[in-house]
DNA sequence: GATCGAAATGTTATGATATAACATGACAAT
DNA sequence: ATTGTCATGTTATATCATAACATTTCGATC
């Protein structure tokens, strides 16, 4: 995957997001012909629409985003099925604590993720820590559990919410 | 905290579920007086409900149980206000993944817990790991990010399920 | 370029989860 | 008994998600 910025887990305030999201949707293009997925029209817009921030977005939110777009209708399967299709080639992640997607800035390869979640700003930071899901895998184990997916998911304060009150 | 019995992570089968129910009221009425919270009849026979069993319990499915007992009305607020009692002082967890909610058989001190969801048969195992939690906030730290509440649900295969089918 | 099957999307309805807002009741301290 | 606090009851609604079926799109094949 071509990388044209240097990622940081949280983004400065002022970054070239244009970037981030013009990333996001050249690696959708590549990953989904790589693997023969048609990254339609409307699973590409939901996609942008996911991508608006580095903040979760609630699957209600892209209901509206696209209903502001006037072209087609749209309702919750719409929005869902896209979702779902987006999910499942690795483009976007579910953040189950908070019920919202986020876009995945490294759709690589089959990774479940870990996410920080800063309870003040709302922004998430993606992990995906190979000694996180090994200790995580090897603890399962021990106890002759055989983990299949892992969700991780860190509540707490992001740098810049950490500085601004101690 | 009084344990009558060894616990494993996952419980057998036939095991005496009337002694984990018990010895979890027991823990609740216990850890309650302690901290000076009120275990009142209704929190109380919530917590009963969340303990049918080694699997999640929904929210809605208490209300049913609730309803069933006939004496009181009830309806969504009673059941998730008692919910939110019983996790505000360590006596059940929410599983976000599932959206329903686990007793804890250690609801010695503070934790948010980590599961292991067995996709075949539903039954829940709780670890609280010192090594994973170790883990996940010095991952969180080396980003400048402060863990204060980790979610961790693992979804997999428990023994008992995995020998089932290899 | 017609036909066809599969995949995608549209559409309607409903199910499932959760909370807001306000009224009433229980209870202990004064 | 009065008062304040906490708990519970009650009504309504917000929020999240899927079932079921109709229609459209689109590439493959003839
Ligand atoms: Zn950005
Ligand atoms: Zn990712
Ligand atoms: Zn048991
Ligand atoms: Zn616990």
């Amino acid at each position: 995957m071509k990388q044209r910025t240097k990622r940081r887990a949280f983004p400065r305030e002022g970054h070239d997001h244009a970037d981030c999201v013009a990333s996001a949707l050249d690696a959708a293009e590549t990953r989904c012909a790589d693997r023969g997925a048609r990254l339609t029209p409307l699973r590409r817009r939901v996609l942008e629409i996911v991508w608006r921030g580095h903040a979760p977005v609630r699957a209600y939110e892209v209901l509206d985003r696209l209903r502001e777009d006037g072209a087609g209708a749209a309702a919750p399967p719409t929005v869902y099925r896209a979702l779902d299709f987006l999910m499942e080639h690795g483009l976007v992640h579910r953040i189950e604590s908070l019920n919202a997607f986020i876009g995945c800035d490294h759709p690589d390869e089959a990774h479940s993720g870990q996410f920080l979640i800063c309870r003040d700003c709302g922004l998430v930071a993606e992990l995906d820590d190979a000694e996180i899901s090994g200790v995580l895998a090897r603890k399962a184990r021990a106890l002759g559990f055989v983990d299949e997916r892992a969700t991780v998911e860190l509540r707490g304060l992001c740098p810049e919410c950490r500085g601004g009150r101690g």
